[in-house]
DNA sequence: TCAATATACGACACCGAGTGACAGGCTCGA
DNA sequence: TCGAGCCTGTCACTCGGTGTCGTATATTGA
């Protein structure tokens, strides 16, 4: 496996001929199955999540949208299985910046997909900038958990780790129904900020 | 310059010889200069921030670290001189995966940093996960404020979305001088979490 | 059984990013 | 004038990635 020979001398440091070799296969070969050396290294592990997409969208639309971002991520990781092979390649994308920056690239699109599915939802306003944000604080929350994980070598329990991530960042003003209005800023104001919920 | 090379023909699509041609040099002399081709993009923009690690470092230490992170960036976003050129860059940033890609890269370094400078602070006894967690939120942020922006073509009031989504974002449980303990939460059950540091 | 077709692979050439080594020039101080 | 140091061009090379073409091996249909 192109996973063996990574670990042993490095992302960088393995020529995709050496993979190929290893493998029986040609580079040319090689690059018919992979778009790119790095996905030999994501084959393993679902980055894309599309049904975390299709979750969202499934969630009620009372519902808080961090809550339907903890829930679904929540189960979703529930369905991960962190096998000894999944360790390796974390452990490798961890430490590989190049991987770690496709990693990044590759849930890009995701991102928005979540973003969007967030405010499709009947009935629900969500402002495309808290969207946005409550999306990336969660992919903030999946990357520091997944870190925390390697750093414990495996042995973490990610769903308390991301139940404590969701918990600690939770919104202090949970959007619900419709947004706040357009949120013209006077130049510098800051302040305009916190609503409790429903009054 | 490079930057009006890659905004009229893609960044992808532009060659180094050609920018390095345009600019009077060799390829070879290129990158003498940048160590990649991205870098001749982020030449404008500050994406390091060395700045932001010693102002967490010299923050007081009973100061909540959401806190801190959100003063901190406050202050340096007002340094940003926000030209046609930042935006320029920006877009581009933002429109190219394998810059966007870089930019999270260079910001990996700088994450770790930060997340450490938070700890470091003498009284301060912060959870490593807290931390990183915190950190790793408030990048969630600047990219959201920095995506915002762009959308808004640069007139949307920068300060007042990070303003707006630090107080959004804001840490249920405020830790300062030491950890609240652990976190059990109700559905998670196993809580094996961490140890409230110091006894 | 035989032929037509599709699929997979190897072989080769090619491009662009990035690096190492070497050979001049240029300036500046002795 | 000489030499040290620095900047730059030139050449050659590695590696990731792609396009093209030829060919072997299945697969299908009659």
């Amino acid at each position: 496996m192109a996973l063996d020979l990574f670990t042993a001398r490095g992302f960088d440091e393995t020529t995709v001929d050496e993979i190929a070799q290893a493998a029986g296969l040609t580079k040319r070969s090689f690059f018919r199955y992979f778009p790119a050396k790095e996905d030999a290294v994501f084959g393993g592990v679902d980055v894309t999540g599309q049904e975390v997409v299709e979750a969202i969208r499934a969630r009620p639309a009372d519902e808080d949208p961090w809550e339907s971002l903890h829930q679904v991520l929540r189960q979703w990781e529930r369905q991960i299985h962190t096998s000894e092979q999944t360790l390796a390649s974390l452990r490798l994308i961890e430490s590989t910046p190049s991987l770690h920056a496709r990693l990044h690239q590759k849930r890009a699109q995701w991102r928005r997909q979540v973003s969007d599915a967030l405010r499709d939802r009947p009935g629900v306003r969500l402002d495309p900038f808290d969207a946005a944000l409550l999306t990336n604080a969660a992919a903030a929350i999946l990357d520091t958990v997944s870190q925390e994980w390697l750093r414990s070598d495996g042995t973490a329990d990610r769903a308390a780790l991301l139940d404590r991530a969701f918990a600690f960042l939770h919104p202090a003003a949970t959007i619900r129904g419709h947004s706040d209005g357009p949120f013209t800023t006077p130049t510098a104001g800051r302040a305009e900020i916190r609503r409790p919920a429903a009054t």
